[in-house]
DNA sequence: TTTTTAGTTCGACAATTGCAGAACTAAAAA
DNA sequence: TTTTTAGTTCTGCAATTGTCGAACTAAAAA
């Protein structure tokens, strides 16, 4: 029993851990341990009120956090018959295409800085112009990189 | 002068909505403000109180915002001799080294991931586990992809 | 038909974060 | 030596964001 806890415990310290970093990448702090939770639970489905036992939170709290997960997509549910809950699981493959989405985010700044660099072309300060193409140029070369790296990957599995 | 002002206007516009951009990767408002401003503005270096009128906030929202950016190292400064005043502006080469290593947290992800899977290798769900080894797999692929864009950008250029 | 359950929605509250204003400091100028 | 200037630091306020508790809803169960 004492074994049980203490794998309890080191289960919650994982998901404050995951959750930390959900967090810095752009999820709300209770949004962040939930998908961890998830992730690491087994079986990694999981009822309402599971989740939030498990993470000491509301009600509310956990609805919203579970509601946005589902709306990015990187959480949807499973039922079973003769069960009226809803089994809450992390959609690897909706995180996937997420996390693609977001590596092609890189273009996004590159685009903007070019449009600077348009503006800029009438300056007299070469160097500092110089600069900006300098990071457009790396910007450009990586997210091609990127590119190919996606349609490389997909050739090797099933596409998407 | 009207002509002027309106250009003024233009650029005001331009460098609050590049404000937001930085703003949503992870900079307060006034400091995304300040980089956008130092970005378009002609000359690229400015004083103080010039950026303090042109986004007209205060002296300490500007100080602040100024002091974070150094920080970071995306912006110095330069001086003239015979006048005392501090000119900030973007460092370029520090920004780019900065996305670089931007572009290669992509790898942390993974590496969390993969921790998760070890700790569910004696997992029954071998469907949800093998979603995982997926996004392990993409992530690994795109941060080799990006490692591969480096070396050879670097390659073309003078390196770092 | 009434009760229970699974989850949502709403209003208040707490924490965090960002900005402002004013007092302050250090160095240059007078 | 006194004053001015360029910028900083500190305190408080305002806005935003996250969470909670409690009332609510819709569907299932009894």
């Amino acid at each position: 029993m004492a074994v049980r806890a203490a794998k309890m415990d080191q289960v919650k310290q994982k998901v404050e851990q995951m959750g930390v970093f959900f967090e810095k990448i752009g999820h709300a702090p209770m949004s962040g341990r939930v998908f961890a939770y998830l992730l690491v639970s087994e079986p990694p489905y999981r009822e309402f009120y599971d989740i939030q036992e498990f993470l000491a939170a509301s009600k509310s709290s956990i609805s919203n956090a579970i509601n946005h997960l589902m709306n990015e997509g990187v959480v949807d549910y499973m039922t079973f018959s003769g069960d009226r809950k809803r089994y809450f699981r992390v959609n690897a493959s909706n995180w996937l295409k997420k996390t693609k989405e977001g590596v092609r985010q890189v273009s996004v700044l590159s685009e903007l800085v070019q449009e600077v660099l348009e503006d800029r072309s009438g300056s007299k300060h070469l160097d500092f112009n110089e600069g900006l193409k300098m990071i457009v140029d790396f910007q450009q070369h990586i997210a091609q990189g990127i590119e190919q790296s996606i349609a490389s990957w997909e050739a090797k599995h099933g596409k998407a």
